[in-house]
Parts: C-alpha cells; sequence; structure tokens
DNA sequence: GAGCCGTCTTTTTTT
DNA sequence: AAGACGGCTC
C-alpha cells in the first residue's frame, strides 16, 4: 500500500513546456467532461461522439494538472481492448507517466489484483487459481452427479449459468433470496453453495467471484475499503450501460471516499443485459450519485446524416432512455439503402455483389478498400451463407469473435500442464489432464485415484501417489502414472528453481536453486515433451492435428513477453484477447454485439427480418426490455456506418433445416422514409401501403400483415423465381462454347476447370467444390487470373 | 478405450 | 441441416 512513493507527479516546469495538448480540438460538451473534475459526472457519449478522447483528457488533466498521482486514480474497462487503448492514448498525452497507473484495466483484472492481497479475507490463499468456464463446468458436474442429478433433466450448464447470474446479481448463497428457491429443481441454493464450498477448497475461484469477493470483502471490512477509498481519489469507468449489479455495487463502494466518479457511456447501447448487464444503472445514475453533473456529447464525427437521422428515428422507439440526439456537421452523404431479397443465399450473393462493385468504385462514389466494409448480423449462423458466398466468389474475408485461442482444445490442456508445474495441488488441472494423452488411466483408475485423496483429505496428485503405493492401480496404468507424477514433480522442482515463491502447500520438498532466468520458455517446451502430448499431437492423423501443433508453438511463443509462467497463467486466465490477423485487405464478418465500438465507412446489415431480428427468443425471455434491448442493437449496428449503411431483408430463410417465410422486420418500419432509397422493384416492396413518405414504412401491424401477403403472392414469387432462375450471360445473348481447360465460372459452385465436354454440357473440376457434369448455360467463361469476377 | 450410430439442440459473449 | 453429445458395442 505504499505505491504513493513511486509516483513521478509532472512538475510545474513539465506542464508549462506542454500546456494541456489533450485540451486542444476539444468541442464545448466534451471540454465540459473533462474539465468537471470534482464530483459524480455522468458522460453521456453517443455513439462516434468522441468518449475515448474525452476520457483519455480528463485522466491527462487530472495528472497535470496535479489532482491525482497516478496510482490514485481507478480507471474500468469491460474489455483488455478498451484499457489497452486507453493506456495508448493516456500515454500519448502523458509519456511515460501512464505506467505509474497501477490501476487502470478491467473490472476483472483490478479485482484479481485485490483479491491477492486480501485473499485470506474470504478464505482463498494469495496464490488461487482462476477457474475457466471448462473447469467451472466440470466441477458442477462432479457436484450434480454426488447428488445424482439426472443430466439430462437438469443440465449443468443451466446450473452455471443461474450461478453466475446470481453473480452478476452480487448475491453470496446466503444472499440468495427467497424468490429465486424454486431455481434448478428447488435446488439451486444448495447447489451453489456445495460449489462454492469446493472452490474454497480447491483454492479457487471463477469469473464472477472475482468481483463478488471483493464486494463481500468491502462490505465486511470497513479498514480494507477505507483505505482503497482514501486511495482511488478518481474513478473513472468506460462502457457504465454495461454494469452488472456486482460492477456497480463495487464501484459505488470504492468512489464512495471523495465521490469523484466519472461514469462513461450511452444507454442506447447497452445490449448486453443477457448477461446481466443493467440498464438502469446508467438510468438511475443522477439517483445513486446526488449532486451528479450529466453531460451530453451528441455531436457526432463518424457518419452522414441520414444516417443519424435514421439512427436516430429507430432508437425513439424506445421508453427507458435519457435520450439523446446526435447531429453533425457534414452535409452530404448517401441515402441509407433497403433491399428485400428472396431467400438467404440471394442476400448472400447481391451483397457479393456489392462489395465488389464498391471495391471498384460506382455510382460515383469512391471506390472503398475490403478492410473499410463490414457485415454486421444479428446471429453468428446467419455468417454461413455469407462464407459460403465469399468462398465461392474468391472475396477474402475474416471473421470476428470467432472461438478464441485460449479456448482451444490443445491450449487447454498445455496450460492445464503449466498449472500442474506451477501447482501439483491443481485437481482441475490434475483431471484434465491425467489421461492426455492416453496413460491407460480410464474411469475406474481415477475413481480410485480420487478415493484415496479423498480419504486422505489431500489433492489428487497425493491421491494417486498413495494408489500406487496401496498397488490399487493395476497393469500398464500403474507405471505411467507413475511417469506421470514424477514428471510433475520434476516440473514443479524446475519452477521453484526459476524463482517462484514456494506454495504453502508446496507438495515436493527441494532446494532452491538459483534462479535461471528466462528459461521457463524452456521448461514449457520440456513439459510438452516429456508428458507426450506433442508427440500424441504428432501421431495424430485427423486433419486437424497440424493446426494444433502449430497452435502449441503459438503458445510457448506467447511465454515470451512473461517473465514466468505464473505469470503467463494469470494473464491467460484474464485476458481472453483474440487479435485476428491484420495487414490483408479482406471484409469483415461479425455480429451486432461484437461490432460494438467499431465502424466502418460501408456496412451491411442482413437478416433484419421479424423472429431473427429482433431475435424471437429475446422476446419470449424479456418481453418489452428485450425487444427494447434489440431495438438498440439496430441502432448500434446504424451507427457503426460512416457512409454507407445497407439494410436487407429475406422473403424466405431456412430455420434449423425448415424453410420459413419471413416477414420483414419491425425494425424495417420504422426507419425514416426520407432517409432510405428503397432498391427493392417497385411493385415488391416500395409500392406497398401508404407509408414510405416521411413518416416511415408505417407501422401498424397490419400492414406487416399485407405485406407478409404479398411476399406471398404469386407475383412475387414469380419476379423472384424468374430472376433467379436466369443464367447470367456473359453480354446476355450466346451461349459460349467452352473448350476442354478453359476456366469458367458457375453462380453456385464458383470457378473451376472444364475436364470434358459433351454437347453442352460440360464436366467441371471446381476448385471449392467436387468435380460435376453442369450445363454450359450456366456457365461463363472466366479469366485466368486468379479471384476475378466475370461480371 | 475407440469408434460408430442415433438423438438432441440450435442467440447474442466478456472476463 | 448440421454439429455435438451420449450411449452402445466391439
Amino acid at each position: 500500500m505504499s505505491d504513493f512513493n513511486t509516483d513521478l507527479p509532472l512538475s510545474a516546469r513539465a506542464m508549462a513546456a506542454r500546456p494541456a495538448p489533450y485540451l486542444d480540438g476539444l468541442n464545448p460538451a466534451q471540454r465540459e467532461a473533462v474539465e468537471t473534475l470534482d464530483g459524480p459526472v455522468l458522460m453521456l457519449a453517443g455513439a462516434g461522439t468522441g468518449k475515448t478522447k474525452a476520457l483519455t483528457a480528463r485522466i491527462a488533466h487530472l495528472l497535470n494538472t496535479g489532482r491525482a498521482f497516478p496510482s490514485q486514480i481507478l480507471a474500468v474497462t469491460f474489455t483488455n481492448k478498451a484499457a489497452r487503448e486507453m493506456k495508448l492514448r493516456v500515454g500519448g498525452y502523458l509519456g511515460d507517466a501512464v505506467e505509474g497507473m497501477a490501476w487502470m484495466g478491467t473490472f476483472h483484472s483490478i479485482s484479481a489484483k485485490l483479491l491477492r492481497r486480501h485473499a485470506e479475507l474470504v478464505g482463498l490463499k494469495s496464490s488461487f487459481t482462476i477457474l475457466d468456464m471448462d473447469d467451472q463446468l466440470r466441477l458442477i458436474k462432479q457436484i450434480l452427479s454426488a447428488a445424482n442429478i439426472d443430466e439430462k433433466r437438469w443440465p449443468p450448464r443451466l446450473l452455471a449459468n443461474i450461478i453466475d447470474q446470481w453473480k452478476n446479481r452480487a448475491w453470496t448463497p446466503e444472499q440468495v433470496p427467497s424468490s429465486e428457491a424454486n431455481a434448478f429443481d428447488n435446488r439451486g441454493t444448495e447447489f451453489y453453495a456445495a460449489y462454492q464450498d469446493r472452490l474454497k477448497t480447491l483454492n479457487a475461484c471463477d469469473f464472477g467471484d472475482l468481483l463478488l469477493h471483493c464486494v463481500t470483502i468491502f462490505q465486511a471490512h470497513p479498514d480494507v475499503l477505507q483505505d482503497y477509498q482514501r486511495r482511488f481519489k478518481y474513478v473513472l469507468v468506460d462502457e457504465y450501460q454495461d454494469t452488472n449489479v456486482a460492477q456497480y455495487l463495487w464501484l459505488r463502494l470504492l468512489a464512495a471516499g471523495h465521490k469523484n466518479i466519472c461514469c462513461v457511456g450511452d444507454d442506447d447501447q447497452s445490449i448486453y443485459g443477457w448477461r446481466g448487464a443493467e440498464v438502469g444503472n446508467i438510468l438511475r445514475f443522477e439517483r445513486d450519485f446526488p449532486g451528479a453533473k450529466v453531460v451530453r456529447l451528441e455531436q457526432n464525427y463518424r457518419s452522414t446524416p441520414h444516417i443519424l437521422a435514421a439512427a436516430g428515428q429507430v432508437i425513439s422507439g424506445n421508453q427507458d432512455r435519457l435520450g439523446k440526439t446526435l447531429w453533425t456537421e457534414a452535409q452530404s452523404g448517401e441515402k441509407l439503402r433497403l433491399i428485400g431479397h428472396w431467400d438467404g443465399e440471394e442476400e448472400a450473393r447481391w451483397v457479393g455483389e456489392q462489395i465488389e462493385d464498391l471495391q471498384r468504385g460506382t455510382r460515383g462514389l469512391q471506390p472503398f478498400n475490403l478492410e473499410q466494409m463490414a457485415i454486421l448480423v444479428r446471429a453468428s449462423h446467419q455468417m454461413r451463407a455469407f462464407e459460403d458466398r465469399f468462398l465461392t466468389i474468391g472475396l477474402p474475408y475474416r471473421v470476428i469473435g470467432g472461438p478464441r485461442f485460449y479456448e482451444r482444445m490443445e491450449i487447454r490442456d498445455a496450460m492445464a500442464y503449466f498449472r500442474l508445474a506451477v501447482s501439483p495441488g491443481d485437481d482441475l488441472a490434475f483431471e484434465r489432464v491425467v489421461n492426455t494423452p492416453k496413460r491407460g488411466l480410464g474411469d475406474k483408475a481415477q475413481q480410485v485415484i480420487q478415493r484415496y485423496a479423498r480419504a486422505a483429505d489431500v489433492p489428487l496428485v497425493q491421491g494417486a501417489a498413495l494408489a500406487i503405493e496401496a498397488g490399487e492401480i493395476k497393469g500398464r496404468g500403474a507405471g505411467q502414472l507413475r511417469a506421470f507424477l514424477e514428471g510433475v514433480a520434476r516440473w514443479h522442482r524446475a519452477v521453484l528453481g526459476l524463482g517462484a515463491v514456494p506454495d504453502d502447500d508446496a507438495l515436493i520438498e527441494t532446494v532452491t536453486e538459483p534462479s535461471t532466468s528466462g528459461n521457463h520458455i524452456e521448461l514449457a517446451e520440456q513439459i510438452l515433451e516429456e508428458s507426450g502430448y506433442t508427440e500424441m499431437w504428432l501421431n495424430d492423423k485427423t486433419p486437424e492435428a497440424p493446426g494444433r501443433l502449430d497452435n502449441l508453438k503459438e503458445l510457448v511463443k506467447a511465454l515470451e513477453s512473461f517473465e514466468n509462467l505464473q505469470g503467463f497463467l494469470e494473464h491467460v486466465a484474464l485476458v481472453m484477447d483474440n487479435d485476428s490477423d491484420g495487414a490483408e485487405d479482406k471484409v469483415s464478418i461479425m455480429t451486432l454485439h461484437a461490432a460494438k465500438g467499431l465502424e466502418f465507412p460501408a456496412i451491411f446489415l442482413p437478416g433484419w427480418e421479424e423472429g431473427l431480428f429482433p431475435s424471437q427468443r429475446s422476446m419470449d425471455e424479456s418481453g418489452q426490455k428485450g425487444l427494447e434491448e434489440e431495438r438498440r442493437l439496430a441502432y448500434v449496428g446504424i451507427t457503426r456506418a460512416e457512409q454507407l449503411c445497407t439494410i436487407s431483408f429475406a422473403a424466405n430463410r431456412r430455420v434449423y433445416g425448415q424453410w420459413q417465410s419471413q416477414l420483414p422486420s419491425r425494425f424495417v418500419d420504422e426507419l425514416p422514409g426520407d432517409h432510405v432509397e428503397v432498391l427493392t422493384p417497385p411493385g415488391l416492396y416500395g409500392g406497398i401501403g401508404a407509408g414510405f413518405g416521411g413518416t416511415g414504412f408505417g407501422s401498424a401491424v397490419e400492414e406487416r400483415a399485407s405485406k407478409a401477403d404479398v411476399y406471398n403472392s404469386p407475383g412475387w414469387r414469380r419476379l423472384q423465381t424468374a430472376e433467379r432462375s436466369q443464367p447470367k450471360l456473359v453480354h446476355g445473348t450466346v451461349v459460349p462454347e467452352f473448350e476442354e481447360g478453359a476456366r469458367v465460372f458457375h453462380q453456385k459452385f464458383g470457378y473451376g476447370r472444364v475436364a470434358s465436354v459433351d454437347g453442352d454440357k460440360l464436366f467441371v473440376e471446381f476448385e471449392k467444390s467436387s468435380a460435376r457434369h453442369v450445363m454450359a448455360a450456366y456457365v461463363q467463361e472466366a479469366d485466368a487470373s486468379a479471384g476475378d469476377v466475370p461480371f
């Protein structure tokens, strides 16, 4: 608690030499948000209004004016990316002084740091491990199976979610209200308590615990709380609309000392209610923090007036909001574009063509790079149609936010080995890899180990040793288990030899050798080697194996930026970042959720259909609240666009394998006609209803029903079908003749080479599909150059 | 312990 | 429709 001394306050001289450059170029609202330093401040920052600029300038201002030392500022974000960005930008203003900001980070990383200092107050040791969701689920499964629960009827996953939600609301098992008593077959609370007990025994906590334990400590130990309250003279929070109850309490407790809390957020962009975020936190701010100053950032620097008008019109349909109107000095720009399609495939095909048009430069617009375009979908399964299509036409794309590196099986296995090396008593890690690679230790052997461990009340490593001594592990398994245990002991000694602080219950006697710094990388390689883990994948003949070996190499490489294995493990537990590859020019595909905080010159928003968007499930589960969150999602989507925003919907879509006819989303009706150009051919969509002339498309439900009639009318079908089945010919009339070896393009199967010709039938070897017979009329001659689209 | 077959599920996702 | 998962058999 003495890090005050390490601060390097900026000298008056430094200030004179560098007179607040961070204030340059701020608009009046931003400036007010930056300069209102005392008391609670709510910075209501609309999309694209320069909130990060204001937030970082505020930090710079606090430091530059000498209001606080770097270590007296608590600056909290949700994601590591946001924390990094903040650090980078503050560093840009202040240089090295940013290094002193020890309390800038995510809720979870700061909580972990606090908890390591005071772990004993909640019955943990400061060396506690942070469980990932895999471990969490495994633990819950064990508890349920011990209680003879039918996993079919009461899935562990469900209990895990319930417990998470409870933790989000800052309820310890004792605090779960009786209204929740019927959860999980009336036994939710009981299992929650059992789960927490197990965690304590394992000296572990899950993500929710990081926050919850902190809150518990603050509430039960006023002296500890006071210490931090005094320390944190200024508190700043980003994305306040995403905070859950636990985070809210955490903040309120910590900020109660100096009451200088600045929350930045946008109630209109609250889209994480389903995982515990409470929009209420931001809506209630002025009541929670009396005397609060509310500053609205409404000048938008991102989008055209049409885009802002459309977004504003849609979001105005929500009841629960503080109210903001974005405006811009920009004058011109394209209207939003709206188009209906026959089905999802056609939608994908059309978007693909549009992207290629934009790339070339079309309709007087400047050419766009692929980098500058993104497709934002409501649900990830919608991505598939686009991926298929883009693969076919050879359009480079990247999916943002897929499965994360550290969630991959091989990475988790390797991490479990590292965890064992650091703390051999980590039972969850032991369970994960004791039989990976196969060591002939099946269910039976593992049960024996469990039995011995439980009987002697020791971790599984020791239980295993006892079981061997007792001769209870039979056959091949015995020798292999012994080798495994010896390996763990050896690796643990090596970790200690590298200068680690021995754990209280270090299981292996050791003579501490002089630290050989940097060798944790060698050690990691050695562990993967000696355990046979690398070999396991070398011998694996499945197509994924080489990729997994690459990932393991990457994992070892990632160790380079850490001093030891412990530091690395902490990092991985808390930093689940997924920085996708950078350089190449590619279109981005992502969910609307993943798009928050990003912006692109051109945005495509497909799938605006009732049931899909707004999502039926969201409305079923959360009713009006759910619908409003969906509407905020629409708002987020539209406001990602700088210049061009294209919304589309399809009349038919395959849902869980069944074809369904779809209705355009109610959000389509909510778009202001004045700012939207309808691309759907007249008579099909644009001609329906009275609407579309300033007041929107008309929002009555009956009217939507009438649109449905049109979609299912013979006229719509005929037109769509005709358009669809007409092969696109080069210049329209003549079916060209093909020779063997010619490179051709097929609407459905993509590029290929003609292998043989039989009259008007061709046999084509497709690049992205298998070889097949196709009619010559359905393919076009393609340029030999790769990736070129021939129309 | 591995592989095969039938059944079930299917939003959004960070730490 | 497709992928995941569980249970069955060898």
